[in-house]
DNA sequence: ACCCCTGTTCGGCG
DNA sequence: CCGCCGAACAGGGG
C-alpha cells in the first residue's frame, strides 16, 4: 500500500474510533513489527486509555490517546489499518487490534516490514518531532529541496528522491512518476542535473504529491488515465506519451521504469 | 522452482 | 569516519 496519499488513506480508516475508548487489546507479541516496543507496557497501557487524535507524516503515522500515550505505525511495504466489528477474532497476520465497544481497530502486515512504536510523556516523540516538512507544504521550497539535494551529489536521483530525510513520503512509484514527468533519467547523478530540471523536478514533485492525495481523499479512487503509474508494474508497460516500451532496471536498489525517450540524460 | 514486490536497516567495501 | 551498495528481513503471488 503505502506512499503519502496511501498512508494518509489507511489513517483515516481508524477515524470512526476517535474519541472512544480502548476496551482491550489483542497482539500478537513476538512479532517482528513489535521490536524495540515493550508490548506489555503497551497493552496495559492502552486498556482503559481513549483514542484522541491521530496524523501522518510521509510514510509515518502517529496516534494520540488519552494520558499522552502515542502509538507509532508505520506501514511497510505491506501493512494496512482496517476496521472490523466488536467481536473480531484477529487472523495470522492481525498483529495489532484494540477493541472499542462497537468496532476493532487492525493493524495487518504480512511482511512485517512495517513497525509499531509506543512513546509515552504530554510531548509527541522525538523520532516524530523530527520528520522533515512534507513535500506538500510550503515549507516545502525550491530552495528547501536543492539544499538536501546537494548532500547527496553521488547518488543517482532516483535514490536520492527516496530519502525519507529528504522526501517523506515518497516512495518508488512516485519517484517514477516524478521523474518521467519531469523528464529526467532516474540514473542521473543528483549533482549533474541542470537548473531547468531542478525546476521542474520541484514543479512536477509538488505536482504529483498533490494530485496523489487529491485522488485518494476522501474515498479512495484510481488515478486517471495517463500516469506512468499504471503502466509501471507489467513487464511490457509502455510510456503514456510514446507508447514505446518502459525501460526496467534496478536503480537506487530498486526496480525503476522508465521512458527513454522522454528521459535523457 | 524461480522471480517479483508501493520499505528500511545493517554490514562490508572502497 | 563517510558514502554507497547489496543483502536481509518475511510471505505470498505469478
Amino acid at each position: 500500500m503505502p506512499e503519502l496519499a496511501e498512508v494518509e488513506f489507511n489513517r483515516r480508516t481508524w477515524d470512526s474510533g476517535m474519541g472512544k475508548k480502548i476496551l482491550k487489546l489483542r497482539i500478537h507479541p513476538k512479532v517482528r513489527i513489535f521490536r524495540d516496543v515493550k508490548v506489555g507496557a503497551l497493552e496495559k497501557t492502552l486498556t482503559g486509555s481513549t483514542l484522541s487524535r491521530s496524523e501522518a507524516r510521509g510514510k509515518q503515522i502517529i496516534f494520540l490517546f488519552s494520558g499522552g500515550n502515542w502509538l507509532g505505525i508505520h506501514l511497510g511495504m505491506t501493512g494496512r489499518l482496517r476496521v472490523e466489528g466488536p467481536n473480531f477474532e484477529p487472523a495470522k497476520h492481525d498483529h495489532l487490534v484494540l477493541y472499542q465497544s462497537h468496532r476493532a481497530l487492525v493493524f495487518m502486515d504480512m511482511r512485517q516490514f512495517g513497525r509499531v512504536r509506543f512513546h509515552q510523556g504530554t510531548a509527541a516523540p522525538a523520532w516524530w518531532r523530527q520528520i522533515p516538512p512534507s513535500v506538500t507544504s510550503s515549507e516545502f521550497g525550491f530552495d528547501f529541496m536543492r539544499q538536501f539535494l546537494l548532500r547527496h551529489k553521488k547518488l543517482p536521483i532516483k535514490a536520492t528522491l527516496l530519502q525519507q530525510k529528504g522526501f517523506p513520503g515518497i516512495g518508488n512509484w512516485m519517484a517514477d512518476e516524478i521523474l518521467w514527468r519531469a523528464g529526467i533519467d532516474p540514473r542521473l547523478r543528483t549533482g549533474k542535473i541542470s537548473g531547468v530540471d531542478l525546476r521542474k523536478l520541484w514543479q512536477k514533485l509538488r505536482w504529483v504529491a498533490r494530485e496523489a492525495m487529491r485522488w485518494v481523499s476522501p474515498t479512495y479512487s484510481e488515478f486517471p488515465r495517463g500516469w506512468l503509474f499504471h503502466e509501471r508494474w507489467n513487464k511490457d508497460g509502455k510510456c503514456p506519451r510514446h507508447r514505446i516500451p518502459l525501460r526496467r532496471e534496478t536503480v537506487g536498489g530498486r526496480t525503476t521504469a522508465w521512458c527513454p525517450q522522454c528521459q535523457q540524460t
